[in-house]
DNA sequence: AATCATTTGTGATTTACATCACGGGAACCT
DNA sequence: AGGTTCCCGTGATGTAAATCACAAATGATT
């Protein structure tokens, strides 16, 4: 059982550069102090884990810089990545307003600083705030609606390709896209990519090689641009 | 495109059973006063569909009585179930909280009694009722729960029998249990139960025969009996 | 530079499962 | 009773992809 990076830094939530973007933006000024009140800071380096899944949640992280892997694995090792959080978004969210356990591990991939908030505190201002817990809601419909989305990927596919694709797509559509070609930095390992769409490493880097090979992606160092947007897209409705 | 069954009995909400239970159950007098002045109750046949996935969200369902079958298809066809909803649940309210379309089609397998709530009237009702708001987000957190959990059995499992293992105990973990034996009255077929560990028709079948003649399990007309509760767990992490 | 660790590339092998195909039941009309 | 339509059972076949097993490459650390 891994242990969570312990606090580094604290400092003020008000610094954190996301904090008007995302979740409680645009609520009163005096429920954003209060807020600020309530939440600790922290840096954590690559490798450190924000909580466990099966861990009885003990808060929420607001992720202000960094990158964050949410994953769940199975009793023989075997793991499923769900997502790569970036900056602005909330983790622990579900478990620490069900008051569960968390159902996934958030474990740190590029250095990160996170405002911490801890249960108790977190639903008081809830209770206190009727806006934020609407606002809360709605992030929480947006990560079931994530969920559901990866659950397509894996779950819908006939193949590993298909499911690559799928995926090569879906990641590229946070990217700026030109003249039909997106650029993207494939910041993840194969091993991670076999994780997010269920197949094993060794089929990812075939397939990539096979792409490659198809003229549907190119690989420039660590990024991976798509060349043929619409020929991998028909690789999924195949 | 489906197009859903329209409504047919018109009735007060505080007449359904479960309302006390479930998602607003202790809100204040008032509070319930307010929501079921904002509520419509209907009857759906079998076979009737409450939403598609790619709508526009309308409102929220809350199942009074009945089962509703909570799927996403694919472009050729292929569906996979994400969950059968049994009466008491709120259907719909991700996707009316947060305003985009509904991502999952809900079809009636039994006949169902449901109150109906248009979204803007629930969206204000939230912001007028701060502890509505609050349940609701508790609520949004255990359907992401039950999403994860879902996704570890398509997700983590190297066989398809690892997967109906998975399944078969999952669903057994809402029945009543006695003396290691647990009856569950399986109102699915192979084809659904198919979809929805997303397999095959032919293997469920193939597997469930299989269980059989490893004395995993019984089955006595449209009632299963897991009659080796261990050994099915023993599948699960092979 | 030299050692180590991690990541990628590829071949050979095997097997689980999707798919096709078809026959028999059960249930449900009318 | 006879016809539909759905659901279940099973055989034969092909193939995609997991797995095993190395080798090459890349990148860290000293």
């Amino acid at each position: 059982m891994r242990t969570p990076y312990g606090l580094e830094i604290i400092e003020n939530c008000l610094a954190c550069p996301h904090r008007e973007e995302r979740l409680f933006c645009n609520l009163p000024e005096q429920s954003v102090r209060a807020l600020a009140a309530i939440t600790s800071s922290a840096a954590y380096p690559k490798g450190a884990t924000l909580f466990v899944e099966g861990q009885p949640a003990r808060g929420v992280f607001i992720l202000c810089n960094g990158r964050v892997k949410l994953s769940t694995s199975s009793a023989d090792g075997k793991t499923l990545i769900l997502r790569i959080s970036e900056p602005g978004e909330v983790l622990g969210l579900p478990a620490t307003v069900t008051g569960k356990s968390y159902e996934l591990t958030a474990d740190i991939i590029e250095p990160a600083q996170a405002n911490f908030i801890a249960r108790n505190d977190f639903l008081n201002f809830l209770r206190e705030n009727g806006d934020a817990a609407l606002r809360v809601a709605q992030q929480l419909g947006e990560t079931y609606h994530l969920a559901i989305s990866e659950m397509r990927t894996i779950g819908l596919s006939h193949s590993a390709s298909e499911k690559l694709a799928r995926f090569l797509l879906e990641w590229a559509a946070n990217c700026p896209e030109e003249k039909g070609q997106v650029r993207i930095k494939m910041t993840l390992t194969h091993e991670e990519i076999a994780q997010m769409i269920g197949s094993s490493r060794e089929t990812v880097t075939r397939l990539l090689a096979d792409f490659r090979r198809k003229q549907l992606v190119q690989v420039v160092g660590s990024t991976l641009i798509l060349r043929n947007k619409a020929d991998l897209e028909a690789i999924v409705n195949s």
